[in-house]
DNA sequence: TTGCCACGTGTGAACGTTTACATCAAGGGG
DNA sequence: CCCCTTGATGTAAACGTTCACACGTGGCAA
């Protein structure tokens, strides 16, 4: 059989190579597997009999005696966001380095579609899941300890979690951005959240107001104003403090994508950033590198996350770790860029 | 079994499942498969033991069994690259909708990677590929024609390449900007071009080349300054072209990577953008929606193309196409933004 | 009553590997 | 010369499904 017209044909099987090379299938798969144990001349002979018939081994029927299907998963919220963008590469790439692939999901966001990937895993498709979600609730903390094979999560979950779990202060990276407000001078310094509930909108607020109360500068709830870690949203939650008509010298966006709606917005207004206004974002993404002015940020290391996570998942899955969960966690890194620095406009690269 | 420390447990197989419903195994994989030919009891009486048991089909016998698995892959020269980004979104949010996962593959360009990718096939990890590559030679045609399982190509191959292929008629993108900067009054319009010998690279040359001689215009090879696609490359060419003293009301760069970074090369040296010079890119990725100026751009439809993709490959897969090959060649658009209006400077979104 | 069909279910053979175990030949030490 | 070891290979049983086929039962028409 052959490829006819979109039909498939039956590959080559390890019975022909067989036959053809005069051994048995058993040591053909010797041959391939643990090359060591057999004579030099039947593995030349079963090499010829593979290169004529252009054999390749099936990887269902490997998977399903291996027990191993040499795949994982990741499952993140979007993939057309840069942070998991840039996750997801870092992923790809470790995984690629040890010889497994990589099946993408997209969750949506959405819980019911983070416990099927979870549930997912007894089918076997993979043999691990990295996964990232933006709310920690109980029933996932729940799927993720009782999960069919080793599972690693990226984002910060309750402490008592017994998962392997990848995580980034980032807290302490928002008491980074607004400590360095208040360096440049900044005292009536705004903080446009993200969305209300997750996970990183939380500890970013804690952070401002931490970062606010340890220089003793008062917190003014008039100056928080809730978004959704969009970069529309942060447009609009700049306009509403303009029209607030608040005094104000600094915003701290809780995300790069909402900083960049922030200097879109301050750029319509004819706000000046850096000299009327100094706006630090979060998350380094590529846009802000771009963005007139570049953007100072707050870089949560996803791309290192996402390699860390996919080595904690493959050493688990090899055995090469069979210790108890393990929880690694990353410092976030301030970087200046224009945005931030008053004696000095342009031409500055972070 | 159980896991204990990392290990992982043997799954809960249809046979216990039988046995505990106390029917065959043929009369569970049918109540789970054609529910139809069988008695609503035993239905019931099955369900109950799945539920009881917590039973989970095994991917890979059922992939081994039906010879099918259910996976797709999609090769791409580069995760992080904004294009691809938008056809991988979209080409997941396909799939998942027809029931398939993504197997994402990351070839770097590389000619051996992407032969690597559709010998794969023969492996059957996956039931079919979509490939993306920027250079077509010989021996990548001859792949794509003798692939072990249905392939679609996305850009542009030889005209006589038996293959399922999508693409995009980006000569005619070319001619769609410099038409619009004609339009805009601009005569002396400098080309940043990418990458040479792609087929990017050369189709928008051509492009850039057509307009000029529709319009009467002489084509001067000195305005045409050859780069590498990514934004530090359009910002060396454009700073190539500053320093040559070339006179210049337009660039055009062949793609917005190099487009924003000729708009910030034009920035250091206090060139106005429209005003002084205008700009026009290629691709429409999100950054030239956020950039000072907004960015003027040709987009390519990565996303309708990756979906069209996607389309095509799985009605391949399934049989509900049987045909022989087919082309699908989408339309580009001109989305215009403030780099290159010059009666109206501030404020508009494309 | 007989024959036929439809329907629900069980039997058993695949699917293409890997691997424990058996087998066999050759070689070496007593 | 025999026995034991060693190394290379074959045999056959998994791995967990699906599905062609066979079988038995009951209903219905002739």
């Amino acid at each position: 059989m052959t490829k006819v017209g979109g039909r498939t044909r039956k590959g080559v099987t390890i019975v022909e190579v067989a036959k053809r090379a005069g051994v048995s299938t058993a040591t053909v798969s010797r041959v391939l597997n643990n090359s060591d144990k057999c004579s030099p001349e039947t593995r030349r002979r079963v090499y010829d009999a593979i290169a004529k018939l252009n054999y390749v081994p099936n990887h269902s029927a490997q998977s399903l005696k291996r027990q191993a299907t040499q795949v994982i998963a990741l499952a993140i919220p979007d993939i057309g966001n840069p942070v998991y963008v840039g996750m997801a590469k870092a992923v790809q790439e470790t995984a690629s380095r040890r010889g497994y692939r990589l099946l993408l999901i997209s969750t949506e966001g959405s819980l019911s579609e983070e416990i099927y990937a979870v549930r997912s895993l007894a089918q076997r498709v993979v043999d691990g899941l990295i996964i990232c979600s933006l709310t920690v609730r109980q029933q996932y903390l729940r799927e993720l300890e009782r999960a069919e094979a080793p599972v690693v999560a990226i984002g910060r979950l309750l402490d008592e979690a017994k998962v392997d779990n990848v995580r980034v202060d980032s807290e302490a990276g928002a008491v980074l951005a607004v400590q360095h407000l208040i360096d440049q001078g900044c005292r009536k310094i705004a903080f446009v959240n993200g969305t209300l509930g997750t996970v990183p909108a939380n500890s970013r607020l804690a952070g401002y107001r931490r970062a606010l109360f340890d220089n003793g500068l008062g917190f003014d709830p008039e100056l928080v104003v809730d978004s959704d870690f969009t970069m529309m949203g942060g447009y609009c939650a700049m306009g509403a403090l303009l029209d607030a008509g608040k005094d104000v010298d600094a915003v701290f966006a809780a995300n790069d994508a909402m900083a960049l709606g922030v200097l879109r917005r301050l750029r319509e207004s004819r706000v000046r950033v850096p000299e009327d206004v100094v706006v630090v974002g979060m998350d380094d993404i590529d846009e802000g590198r771009i963005s007139t002015p570049t953007l100072t940020t707050v870089s949560l290391l996803a791309g290192e996350r996402g390699r860390i996570a996919a080595e904690l998942l493959l050493d688990r899955i090899t055995g090469a770790f069979r210790g108890e969960w393990r929880r690694v966690t990353v410092t976030p890194r301030l970087i200046i860029r224009e945005s931030s620095v008053r004696y000095m406009v342009d031409t500055q690269e972070g």
